[in-house]
DNA sequence: CGCGTTTGACCGGCGC
DNA sequence: GCGCCGGTCAAACGCG
């Protein structure tokens, strides 16, 4: 077939390519946030992020998460990940997995929810926890498109820091 | 054989 | 106190 105009795939460049939806939001110790409830909550009530507060999170280090719509669940970020769990979460319909860094010495953690109810298909909600204590593997140019992305949505729009 | 995933068990917090 | 729900453990398994 050589007159493909309208193939039914997406856009080029794209498989495993992430593109970034939403800047990093950050939750620190103070005001108790947590990125995995933005996934959840705007599963539930289809609307914008509802915060949830009032959670004890006390020792808990700092996250962020983000959104970004791929086809592939995992996003490349440059370092290695172990999983160490998968559940169902509620109003889901998919699941929710765990991955833990796998250096030694190392204690970052990062959850990654696909999130299919409502028209946001194929979205991703990525959650870090924690710093890592180590450098990345990984060559910087390789993340320089997302890091991209990432930095552009955060001086663009007014991000809760 | 080393390393990562899978998967059910387990556990702790929270709400009723 | 009990049951639901989310997070973690760990043994078995898979794959290079």
């Amino acid at each position: 077939m050589e007159g493909q105009e309208t193939p039914a795939r997406t856009d080029p460049q794209h498989s495993h390519s992430h593109d970034v939806l939403t800047p990093p939001i950050f939750f620190d110790l103070h005001n108790s946030l947590f990125p995995s409830d933005v996934g959840l909550s705007s599963l539930n009530d289809d609307e914008d992020y509802m915060i949830i507060k009032n959670k004890r999170n006390i020792g808990k280090p700092c996250r962020f998460a983000f959104q970004t719509r791929s086809e592939e669940d995992i996003l490349d970020d440059g370092y290695r990940w172990r999983k160490y769990g998968q559940k169902a979460v509620k109003n889901s319909n998919f699941p929710r997995s765990y991955y833990r860094c796998t250096h030694h010495t190392c204690n970052v953690k990062k959850q990654i929810q696909r999130l299919s109810k409502s028209k946001e298909n194929g979205v991703v909600v990525t959650t870090y926890e924690g710093i890592h204590n180590h450098p990345c593997e990984k060559l910087m140019e390789t993340l320089t498109p997302l890091l991209k992305q990432i930095q552009f949505l955060t001086t663009s729009t007014h991000t809760l820091f």
